[in-house]
DNA sequence: AACAACGTCAACCGCCTGGGC
DNA sequence: AGCCCAGGCGGTTGACGTTGT
């Protein structure tokens, strides 16, 4: 049995208030992130360090875009939706200020329902087929070329491959599926990225970071 | 004005992974 | 090789706000 992250007696849950955000900040900009387990002790905080991580990475960092999310990058999000599946982690690292959470809710406020309204199965990006003509008028409200298409990619299955992401690439390199006019560059600079194309070639590299370098992609041209 | 239904989003939970020993 | 730990991830929950009746 695995022992828990932290006391669960002694730490307060449910919203953060104005004191323990500023706790947290000042502790953060004085001494850095570091172990996050005993952080709350050490900034005088009755939170779990989970807690703490979570409240620093999704709301108090300061490279935090916020606010409503452009049209290009919903569009983003529908496309690497469509190419990785819900792995929200990813597809927030292609999205420069966003967090994971950030974009997850999105997705399922909006996108989702979104993508439903116009006939097009959020989870597998094709067309619903009780819909003869559906309204395809793209994902803000222009035409989405990967939701629209007959022969989408099924996302990729998630839990457990984690990294296992070259059926995206081969999704990408699949000139039938393709998404013609966008480059999303998934190959993340070194060192510290996965190099996600060249990702099955590299299997064997075991040191491989699951982190995503969050840089905008070098090239995105969306159509509409 | 009051209530219900619905939508949004911050936060929590449990599981998985990788690293250290 | 196996265990433990910390960090990270995705799914889910619940509080709160908004809209509809």
């Amino acid at each position: 049995m695995r022992k828990p992250c932290c006391e669960k007696q002694d730490t307060n849950k449910g919203a953060w208030s104005k004191q323990e955000d500023q706790k947290l900040i000042e502790y953060i900009q004085r001494n850095g992130t570091g172990c996050w387990r005993t952080l709350p002790q050490a900034a005088g905080l009755l939170r779990c360090g989970k807690s703490c991580r979570l409240r620093w990475n999704n709301y108090l960092r300061p490279d935090l875009k916020r606010g409503n999310f452009a049209e290009d990058e919903e569009d983003l999000i529908i496309k690497l939706h469509a190419l990785l599946g819900n792995r929200w982690s990813l597809i927030a690292g292609r999205l420069p200020g966003r967090t994971d959470n950030e974009v997850k809710n999105y997705w399922n406020s909006h996108l989702r329902r979104k993508l439903i309204n116009m006939g097009i199965d959020p989870t597998k990006h094709r067309l619903s087929q009780n819909l003869t003509h559906p309204q395809i008028i793209g994902a803000t409200g222009s035409a989405t070329s990967s939701a629209s298409r007959d022969h989408a990619c099924q996302p990729l299955k998630t839990k457990g491959d984690h990294d296992q992401v070259s059926d995206a690439a081969s999704c990408l390199e699949d000139a039938t599926w393709g998404l013609p006019d966008l480059n999303l560059d998934l190959r993340l600079t070194a060192p510290q990225s996965i190099a996600i194309v060249e990702e099955e070639s590299k299997q064997n590299e075991s040191t491989m970071s699951r982190k995503v370098e969050s840089t905008p992609p070098r090239t995105l041209v969306l159509f509409r």
